[in-house]
DNA sequence: GTCAGCGCTCCACTCGGTCGAGTGCCAGAA
DNA sequence: TTCTGGCACTCGACCGAGTGGAGCGCTGAC
């Protein structure tokens, strides 16, 4: 496939790239006249009818019978979007509209909502955030609670602002001066650093020291591990799946209610959007590329954002195949390191 | 509209009652020959078609078109489902599958779940349900903790197994002893009473006694005060939206778009819901009785359900106005009866 | 390589006709 | 008075034929 696009002479690319614009823009096959006009080039239909000829032999686009005119076919959005795109840049009212809808005092997960909604009413798809990673966050504080026989509740305060929970099934009973003396233990020696160093440092005293410490020293280690060891619950927020309902080639009832299944399930969706987060750059599933059957007819187009230089979590929108990409991308990037220097931002960290 | 359902002979009531239900049955409109046939009543369809005429001026039913059969007006439907309704006893395997899905160890939250999930799966319509009112839940335990210049995060244990924070932003400022020590008061006078006991008791000191204490307790009194003023988050839990997706008398897709963003809404189910906590027994909203327009062709059947006694919540399904009212009907009774013991649970106070 | 032209294909639309379900009404029976 | 059978009529669904138009592929000339 990738040498075919090299085979590709100017003309036929800039008819392939009219072709696919026009049937972005009006939904139709669009046939050999129309494009020889729109095209810009000085060649007659007849001349147009043989290069389509071709694509349609390499596979880029094809007729839905005969006599109708070509659409593009997946290859052939893959190819535009690699390498016949020009995208525009975001509109400023576009650029307004997102800028204005981040509170930099906003917490993480309202922050994350607003981005999707965002995402949803600029594009006019459904939009998605994968919730950042806390990898290199700062534990600020732990305390324990005793709920019950062998039940404590394990308080993370993270950053300053965001508070998790954790209800930790023990064994053993603890009394809630001893978990007063633990947590003291650990906040004395935790506190401050990052989650990631947190744990590690957690496993190697665990490994390591044993036998300098008290047992009292020991179980509060242990119930650190615990309260701290599992990674935050993955979670996509999505928003806007109803502007799908919209799109006449999404029309098809039992496609779109898999779809919006997929949206209320996340499981996939965060398979989609993990698949992005080693990228560096706005990414662009066509089709069934992603991999799900469903999403025939259906684009994902992705950005990780990042918080100091480090990537930590990826957003999206979600739309017909037949979408403005030269629209979308830039809007899916801007957000995109909106959203970033948002989470990064001092004001939002100080507090 | 009363006197005419009071008008309504035996024989009309029959018929009506046959037409509704093989509409239900068929979605199709039903014609006099059909009717004369399936009433079980020996009259020939000329009679039919008489009766008929009658109905259709009460308004009752209606023709789509002349020489169409005839179909239930959104009156029909109310006489129908008030006085002709002869529910069925749930299926054995319905309930059992009802019954199975109720985790007794569950949290409130994951019950609520469940619940509309199952609603949902038994009914393959929308389930919905309003998560309970705290009226008589009592605190187990308050705690506060220091997040930083004058924010403090308050903790609030719940019947043993619910947790709570809240966030509080203060002009003063509290040492983490004092936070300790005012917590300590608070779960000394308070701890096992219900929250809405707590909440008076802290008003009534505050306005009493204020006098006779020192100024920590006050300092405690108003921040209790504060922690467990806010009533707790109106929400309600939805699920199976995509089910509405199957039926075509909904495929009007700005209609559809419409009730889906309703549910991501929530706050107009809310409003539907909070109708219904009045009632002790099972309600049904048709077509547009709610006051929305968009309800057009669909029909709500709603439960409240209760803990001792006292109703805490209502629960129902959302689904097309043509639908089995005496399937449904009984599995959102019985689903209400099973949630409200399943809350009242005493092995589910316990822990 | 380009282009005009021809013949062909196929879709979308319209038109007329038929069929069947169902109605409304009427006159006669019970 | 009530019921019933019969009749004329209406309307939508369906079918098939016909038509116009868009668009293609191919070919022969330049």
């Amino acid at each position: 496939m990738d040498h075919a696009t090299i085979n590709l002479d100017a003309r036929a690319r800039t008819l392939l790239r009219t072709l696919i614009e026009s049937y972005i823009r009006d939904g139709q096959p669009v046939g050999s006249r129309t494009l020889a006009r729109s095209s810009g080039l000085s060649v007659s239909a007849a001349t147009v009818r043989n290069v389509m000829a071709d694509l349609e032999d390499i596979g880029l686009i094809h007729s839905p019978h005969t006599s109708a005119g070509r659409i593009p076919t997946p290859a052939g959005y893959r190819l535009f979007v690699d390498s016949l795109l020009e995208v525009r840049n975001p509109s400023p009212e576009e650029v307004r509209a997102i800028q204005s809808g981040f509170d930099p005092n906003a917490s993480t997960q309202d922050l994350m909502d607003t981005t999707s909604n965002l995402l949803s009413r600029v594009t006019r798809m459904a939009g998605m955030v994968r919730l950042p990673r806390h990898r290199n966050v700062a534990l600020s504080q732990i305390e324990f609670l005793r709920l019950g026989e062998g039940r404590i509740l394990a308080i993370l305060v993270i950053d300053g602002k965001e508070v998790q929970n954790r209800v930790l099934e023990l064994e053993r009973d603890f009394g809630q001066d001893e978990l007063q003396r633990m947590a003291n233990y650990l906040n004395a020696h935790l506190a401050g650093k990052s989650l990631h160093a947190v744990r590690a440092e957690l496993l190697r005293e665990m490994r390591d020291v044993r036998d300098d410490l008290d047992a009292m020293m020991l179980a509060a280690i242990d119930l650190g591990e615990k309260a701290v060891g599992d990674e935050d619950p993955d979670d996509v927020v999505v928003a806007g799946q109803t502007h799908l309902l919209g799109y006449e080639e999404l029309a098809d009832m039992e496609r779109l209610r898999q779809l919006l299944e997929a949206f209320n399930e996340k499981q996939e969706i965060l398979g989609i959007l993990d698949q992005c987060i080693r990228s560096d750059r706005v990414q662009i599933f066509i089709g069934r590329e992603s991999g799900l059957d469903w999403f025939e007819n259906c684009s994902v187009v992705t950005a990780p954002y990042s918080v100091d230089g480090e990537v930590v979590g990826v957003l999206g929108v979600i739309g017909p195949t037949r979408m403005s990409y030269d629209r979308v991308i830039p809007i899916v990037d801007v957000t995109a390191r909106l959203l970033g220097s948002a989470l990064g931002d001092p004001t939002n960290e100080s507090r």
